[in-house]
DNA sequence: GTGAAAGCGCTAACAA
DNA sequence: TTGTTAGCGCTTTCAC
């Protein structure tokens, strides 16, 4: 490893020249700053970013916790952090809780003693233990789900997107929709569930709440449809609250018999790649992800940098409807 | 910050002591111990990973760099890695190199910089230069895609998949196959195609070679199958190198309104969650992504801690067909 | 504008 | 076994 002193060496200045000069510190006579890059340059000087660290007690990384790697929704997320940490010259690293509250403290305790400058975290549920990171006084933006202490987020408008999702049902003609989420303790499950019952009772028809909870999983979904399926007054149609529940819903159709846009409706919260080319392509509530991650992104370094002091900021973005196939009602 | 000269303090020992007994180090009086212990807990003490760092020379962190985070075959590498390394007291930080030359090396540049004990890298291509960690001794392993120089890896024998799937196609009576792959810079793309032509040749009927390059996506897969189509000998199947070719290739095919498994066949490389929900299911060479992940870490895990020496060692795991419905020749 | 020197918090020699 | 001390490589006062 090729160290500063080394380079200060072959530039004939001292070490702390270099520094300057290599940090762009303006008050570094020009001639000198030129030998030192090029002694730089020839000796292929790196830095040693821990040690950077150490002393400036803080480093140029973002760390972003997500609750599942293997959710499009969350990576899309990555990838708007990503490309707004890059141009701020942060780099990420991405730690996957999977949504398991243990795996989840240890990478929030990894973080904390790793001296990231800032941590964009989707909470695995609302009661997530963040007062250590508070009280380290590392700057904090939460995604997805709300934490249940004031601090900055970046959400999506859940209850709107599902009582629209829920509406479009309705006004197919659907008579009977009900709802399959996740878990009780989590609040985007919560959120989806009280969209639908709110567009039941908007619409004045006395209809009957049909829903069922259980993990975000396809296995989930399935058992949920299953359920519902076998119950005294079985669903004509399906709001499902994420991708995987999504997954299993139609397993568990298909697995029936039951021909989706015809004999029974579909809807489902959130995009991804392959909606459209299931038969008949699945009709979504669209989530910003690539906007949430860049918008977290934004107010985290606007925290990390001092740019935004103030109380926490909540910002609350829309979701669209999406109308494929799915949710059609079609006269057979 | 609480710091170690502040248990010590509180223990009433020396940091020396201190930073004995919590690295479990034996050589120290077990009364000194629970002293000690006891101290940090009751301070809250957390240590600082930065320090430790750069006085050790090196950290408990592996990083993965993955070409494509929204890739569930990437992601999937990424448990296996991470349940590995999570067992073994590592944490791993994901870089998402996202299929990007510049974007992988300044990856490379921060993690050599960065310090972590060793990189699971997925090259972008064959020509990535990874001589500065060479240089810099840090253990690298390579996944899914070789390296020009020898190294560490762990691969999937791509040929051989390719093969077999390019032979059920002509099992099942399909007589004009093609195979859509990715870039011709890229090993998988090539390896996929190489081993559809080998079963061209396995079968001694003569059949012509149709196949199309282009980037691993959704685009270029509709792009290729629809040259591929518009061709003078139209091919009666696909055969697509990785699941954002397939989607491809699926939206083409229904743009046309060919029947999948009736008019045409369809079989792709890498399994994915949603093929079984397409109409019909896709048949598909699935790869053990997780155990590629878990393998990698092993063999990496073991250069980091010196266990093993010797030259690099080349791990290659076989794929496994599974036929679902998009590959079937059903008469009708 | 420049350099000498003092640490950042920790671990590992080295003594005791 | 324990404590003292010397750094790890860097940035940043503080004199000059």
């Amino acid at each position: 490893m090729v160290k500063i002193s080394d380079v200060a060496r072959e530039a004939g200045v001292s070490v702390a020249t270099v520094s300057r000069a290599l940090n762009g510190l303006a008050t570094v006579n020009p001639e000198y700053a030129q030998r030192v890059h090029i002694a730089a340059e020839k000796l292929g000087y790196r830095g040693n970013a821990i040690a950077r660290g150490l002393r400036r007690r803080k480093t140029d990384m973002l760390a972003l916790i997500i609750s599942d790697v293997a959710n499009p929704f969350y990576t899309a997320i990555a990838r708007g952090v990503e490309d707004v940490a890059e141009n701020s010259g942060y780099s990420v690293i991405l730690c996957n809780a999977d949504e398991d509250a243990a795996k989840e403290s240890r990478y929030l305790r990894a973080v904390e003693i790793g001296q990231v400058a800032g941590v964009i975290l989707s909470p695995h549920s609302g009661t997530t233990d963040v007062s250590r990171l508070r009280a380290a006084d590392v700057p904090l933006v939460v995604v997805d789900r709300p934490l249940a202490e004031p601090v900055d987020s970046v959400m999506v408008q859940s209850v709107d997107g599902a009582r629209a999702a829920t509406r479009h049902l309705l006004d197919e003609g659907w008579r009977r929709p009900a709802c399959v989420t996740g878990p009780a303790d989590a609040a985007t499950a919560l959120d989806r569930l009280h969209g639908y019952r709110l567009a039941l009772a908007d619409s004045g028809l006395g209809i009957a709440e049909r829903f069922v909870h259980g993990q975000f999983s396809q296995a989930d979904g399935a058992a949920g449809a299953s359920a519902l399926i076998d119950g005294a007054e079985p669903p004509d149609s399906f709001f499902a609250a994420n991708t995987q529940l999504a997954l299993g819903v139609i397993a568990e159709l298909r697995a029936r018999g039951l021909r989706i846009g015809q004999d029974v409706g579909l809807i489902m919260f959130d995009d991804a790649p392959w909606a459209p080319f299931i038969d008949p392509p699945i009709s979504v509530v669209a989530q910003p992800a690539y906007e949430i991650g860049v918008h977290a992104a934004r107010l985290l370094l606007s925290r990390v940098t001092g740019a935004e002091a103030g109380p926490a900021r909540d910002l609350v973005l829309s979701t669209e409807l999406v109308v494929r196939g799915s949710s059609r009602r079609v006269p057979t």
